[in-house]
DNA sequence: CTGAAAGCGCTAACAG
DNA sequence: CTGTTAGCGCTTTCAG
């Protein structure tokens, strides 16, 4: 064996160094190997070179959970908790906490969260994830009082995207002004008979954002003294297969609605593909406004509301790791932005 | 203390029951709860049942690194390194892997590729991940010779898309055949001046993806007596507004090329910006054919060549987790399939 | 400043 | 079938 190769503890294990391989190394114990490598105080400067030294040589990388087992600290790893990864918004969302995850030297866990019907099940339980983690980011995942009150016991931080609990920061964005700004925006044009693309029929993931934004939508409706017709609420999935068999629903009503509606963008998109489908024209026969200002919104020249989705996820990830860090300040929720972004999709209603 | 609440161990910690709570609970060893737990054999029903249900009172749960620990086991979690997240590609892979690692009981962490600049330092060194994981995909991340040892050293478990190496197992597709089909399709049509909207000028992450789809374009271009100018390749960074610069710098070289390949369908649609910018008809005065067969090229009538990126995401985990359940088998490269999707924005050249 | 020793929560022989 | 005894790799008193 040449000079320089690892020391071999124990066992035929000639890849991964311990501690024990470092002390023996360096010459001096596992305590001191810990702490010269920790960076404490009480080690002298001579010493905590040779510790360095050995421990680059042996390409030694501690254990983060046997750390974290002996210290009983925190793991430093957490989970972002979301219904699904493959759609615009929450890889977005994903994006900005991983971002600010990375920067805080946190691993990042992503877990889908189970079906509705599973959902029934305890969360916890269901991820099996106590101790394995110091912090979970829920986005668009409804909480219920039992899932609180475990994840509270359980010391777990937790930050909420989409959702307020009492005891947990949040990051939300107003829905309710959502379906409001695009409606309104809607009406100002001349629209009245308004479609709207609409989120699950049942069991839904994303409780309440469908809700508020439609509420919001029939209050700038209903201000400007006129009705939202439930016939004209269908729902799409927020996926663009979904939004597109929502608005062919939507346009072969009678009369056709001469706006619609998306709560989402990816839903427009659909909502695009049916009005090609149909030959009807966007935004000669019908205005088309969505949410989020996808990127490809701007492609195809959508009016939507956007919102800044990777900043959300960031925000949640900072206000995760304030708390991680050991601030016990009140649960803040923050109140993102949003903003019409008025594009070609939307056009004054030709009078009849 | 009313009956049924945890026996606490040591200190003052309500909150989480260990083993020896259970063991305690149940009136056996913690050996017994251990084997009980993990429904090991040679324990008694009767015995077994107890310790269950004390387990379940308990709200027990078992720390998987102490277990990994003691056990010298792997610890059921796997990383997925990306560029990043928030990218069509990327996100749907991702979501592709979590599929198959959820089912598989597997934790998935998601790593996104440090700068390229940081690339140069070692990558198992960048993630100090060893031992926290066993197995990685890396996912158009760049592994040169130093790192394919130093993950063989650490005995991890590893699958790429996107790259072949001797000893990991790959996913991939036919990046020339990509180009070639999709140039094919436009000298089909009449084009001969075709522009390009690549990858990264420098740096790339996604080294060899852009070049071997524009070899096989040039590939076809060349076959068909014909030849690919070099002012008409511009990178578009694989992003919308990349792609929206690099068309627009195409479309103002003269003569304008009558026909746009995109690498990617997200750099396609900034393309679709850019031609509205600059009052260019889609499919009227220049073709454009795109890559992925993104949900909205559907939308936009985009034609595109597909690639099914999600099972991308789910062979490659399958891959991982069969090689981590111990079949030693010989490392396959397979070779997803790629598709011609025609639709509209492809057009006969109009002769002059 | 440093080492010895006692665990963290769990599993794995080895005796019974 | 079950308990006892060693640790896994690391941190942390507590003595030097």
């Amino acid at each position: 064996m040449s000079p320089g190769t690892p020391t071999i503890s124990r066992g035929a294990e000639t890849w991964r160094s311990t501690i024990q391989d470092v002390a023996s190394a360096a010459g001096v114990s596992v305590a001191t190997v810990s702490r010269a490598l920790r960076g404490l105080p009480n080690v002298a400067v001579t010493t905590r070179a040779r510790v360095e030294a050995a421990a680059r040589d042996l390409n030694y990388r501690p254990d983060r959970h046997a750390s974290r087992l002996a210290a009983g600290r925190r793991s430093r790893s957490v989970a972002v908790v979301v219904p699904f990864i493959n759609s615009w918004y929450f890889a977005n969302v994903i994006a900005g906490v991983e971002a600010v995850c990375a920067d805080g030297g946190y691993d990042l866990l992503v877990l889908t969260a189970p079906s509705p019907a599973a959902r029934a099940m305890n969360l916890v339980d269901a991820f099996g994830l106590d101790r394995r983690i110091d912090g979970m980011i829920f986005v668009e995942v409804a909480l219920d009082e039992a899932d609180v009150e475990e994840l509270t016991r359980l010391r777990l931080a937790v930050v909420t995207i989409g959702q307020r609990t009492r005891p947990f920061p949040s990051v939300n964005i107003d829905n309710v002004a959502v379906g409001r700004t695009a409606a309104q925006h809607l009406i100002e044009l001349g629209h009245s008979r308004i479609g709207v693309l609409a989120g699950q029929a049942e069991d839904p993931v994303n409780f309440n954002v469908p809700d508020d934004r439609i509420a919001g939508a029939r209050d700038a409706i209903v201000a400007a003294g006129l009705e939202l017709d439930p016939d004209l609420i269908v729902p799409g999935q927020f996926t663009v297969e979904g939004g597109r068999r929502a608005a062919g629903t939507l346009l072969a009503r009678t009369p056709m609605p001469t706006a619609l509606l998306a709560l989402s963008d990816e839903m427009a998109f659909g909502a695009v593909i049916a009005a090609r489908e149909l030959g009807i024209d966007i935004p000669g026969d019908v205005s088309l406004v969505g949410v989020d200002d996808h990127e490809v919104a701007q492609a195809i020249g959508l009016t939507t509301v956007r919102q800044e989705v990777v900043e959300h996820g960031a925000r949640a990830a900072a206000a995760l790791l304030h708390t991680l860090l050991g601030a016990r300040v009140e649960p803040t929720h923050e109140l993102q932005p949003i903003e019409l972004v008025v594009r070609g999709s939307t056009r004054r209603r030709a009078v009849p």
